[in-house]
Formats: C-alpha cells, sequence, structure tokens
DNA sequence: GAGAGGTCTGTATAAATATTCATTTGGGTG
DNA sequence: CACCCAAATGAATATTTATACAGACCTCTC
C-alpha cells in the first residue's frame, strides 16, 4: 500500500476520532483543508478498508463488534443481546427482551434444538419455553446462564 | 408504537441474525415473503430505529460499539483501539498501531496534556513520546497501561 | 360517533454511496 | 533510466439510502 494512501486513512482516522463527519463529501471537504485532495470514490473505498460504518453519529469504527460477534455461537450472541430477565415458571421458562427482541432470540433457541426444550412462543418482547418438567427447567436455565459467561 | 410496528422490527431483527442482507430493498423483498409488505422508507426509518448499520457483510447490531465508545475518556478508547505495543527506550516511549493509527492516537496522547508528555511525533504506524528522564518515561507507561483495565 | 392530536406509512425525490471502466501513478527489476 | 505490473484514483454512473410532504390510521376525550 502507498504511503500516500496510509496517510491519507491515518488523517481519516484521526478526524473522525474528533468529531462526527456525516458524509464522505464532508469528509472529502476536510481532508482538502489539509491538503488532501480526493475524491468522494476514493473515501467509499478507504471507508470500507478501515471498516467504518455510518451510524447516526458520524462515521464511526465497527471492527470490535463484528469480530466479536462473529467468534461467539449464534445462541449466545443472541442471548448478550436481547436476554432481559429470567422467569421461571413450574415447567415454563420465560425470557423477557427488549421490544422487537423476542422473534430472534425464540429462533436462536429452536435452533439449538436442546434436549430440554419442548417447544417456544415468541410475541414481542417475550419468549415463553415449555420444558417437560420443573427440572429440565431448572437445568435449562441454568445452561442459558452458562452461555452468559 | 404500534404492535405491527414492533412485530416488523422484530422479524427484521430475526431475518438479519440469519443471513446477511446486502440492502434495504433486499430486505424489503424478504419481508414479503412473510407478508410484510412495506416500503424500502418504511425499512430505512427501521434500522435507524433499531440502530443497525450497513457493514460489508450486511446490516449488523451497531449497539454495544457505539455506546461503549462513547462512554469512555478519549484516550483510553484510542489506546483500545490503536495500541498494539509499548517500547519504551530511554526517555522516549515509542507506542505501535496498526497502519494509519499513530495520527489519531498521538492527537489523542496530545490532547489529554498529561505532565509527562514533553511531546509527540506520529508516523503512519508508529507514535514517538518525548519525556522529560526515564522515571517519567516509566510513569507514563503505568498510567496508559492503567487506561487499558 | 365526531373531532383533535399523535404516530406511522407511502410516494416522490433528493442525497449519499458504491461500482465500472479508463487512466494514472508508484515502485520494483533488468 | 526504461519498462512493466499492480495498485490507486477519478469521472461518470448505477445503486442505495434518507427525507419532505401528504395522507392514512390510531387512541383519546367529549
Amino acid at each position: 500500500m502507498s504511503a500516500h494512501k496510509r496517510f491519507r486513512q491515518g488523517q481519516i482516522l484521526k478526524i473522525l476520532a474528533g468529531e462526527p463527519v456525516a458524509s464522505q463529501d464532508e469528509l472529502r471537504r476536510r481532508l482538502a483543508h489539509l491538503r488532501l485532495r480526493v475524491t468522494q470514490a476514493t473515501l467509499s473505498r478507504d471507508l470500507r478498508e478501515l471498516k467504518l460504518v455510518k451510524t447516526t453519529e458520524g462515521y464511526q469504527p465497527l471492527s470490535a463488534v463484528a469480530e466479536e460477534a462473529a467468534s461467539l455461537p449464534p445462541l449466545a450472541r443472541a442471548l448478550r443481546e436481547y436476554l432481559l430477565d429470567f422467569r421461571p415458571a413450574q415447567n415454563l421458562l420465560v425470557l423477557k427482551t427488549p421490544p422487537g427482541g423476542a422473534q430472534p432470540l425464540a429462533a436462536a433457541v429452536d435452533a439449538e434444538r436442546l434436549p430440554q426444550t419442548a417447544g417456544t412462543i415468541a410475541g414481542d418482547d417475550t419468549v415463553l419455553i415449555i420444558t417437560a418438567s420443573r427440572k429440565a427447567c431448572a437445568e435449562l436455565q441454568k445452561k442459558l446462564e452458562a452461555l452468559l459467561k
């Protein structure tokens, strides 16, 4: 990679570490002030190489998130992302999530095909997992808790 | 928020938790299969509300990253993001970063105005911090290490 | 039920981003 | 230095995303 490009990408990181930049064209103008004149097309490529993503508060590094997410099994990921609370009730295990979180979480639980789960039902912010017995229910909760460690 | 909308956003999360979706229009088609017919404009709004960002591998949750980033002081953030290695040399502290990381890291160090730092010089992947003495250098390294905890 | 005041959505369009293709440039190697 | 190759870039354009505006749709209150 050319020194020019490296330097430019370094400056991009520097600018973005400072204050938010809303668009590639704004970034282009900022770089121009530093005598770095490139087109929006080049910035589109730079931003991708640097793994920066556009958020409501400007471009931000993605790095951390994506890599961590990729390394965990899907169920653990879903639990970390959506699970707010366990509520065991006899042989039923109720999971609370933020609004809209129940469907994806239930899907992840289903996909795992855990022996304790007889079935799941998901609403908007609640997942109901049906197990065979109180004992199975307790086991299942332990298992899910372990995945959060 | 209407139940319709909640349900739709839940389905969106469910779809995205599965396989990657490259564009809002693709997502629109997927939802249509589930009898959820909305326009791309609505999805643009949903994705923003759900804090999902577009990456090379489709839309992903941003949540974790952005919030964590916002809560840490800038220098700690910069260190976490860029610092690869400390290399003390007499009264100089050399920091190694990935390509392009030196400029933003140096900027963050400068901004902190730590008493031990006499000045910094940043190349592409190396930051040189000049301190008054070996002792100051050691102190500074400790201080920076503490920020990584 | 009628109306007021929200939220939500679609349409049309503006704005932003990605990509294709052609050209230039920057380093290597003889 | 002259040449070559791969990487880098710009110009033009296709694609994607965001938004302004208007209308539809709820949910109260009376």
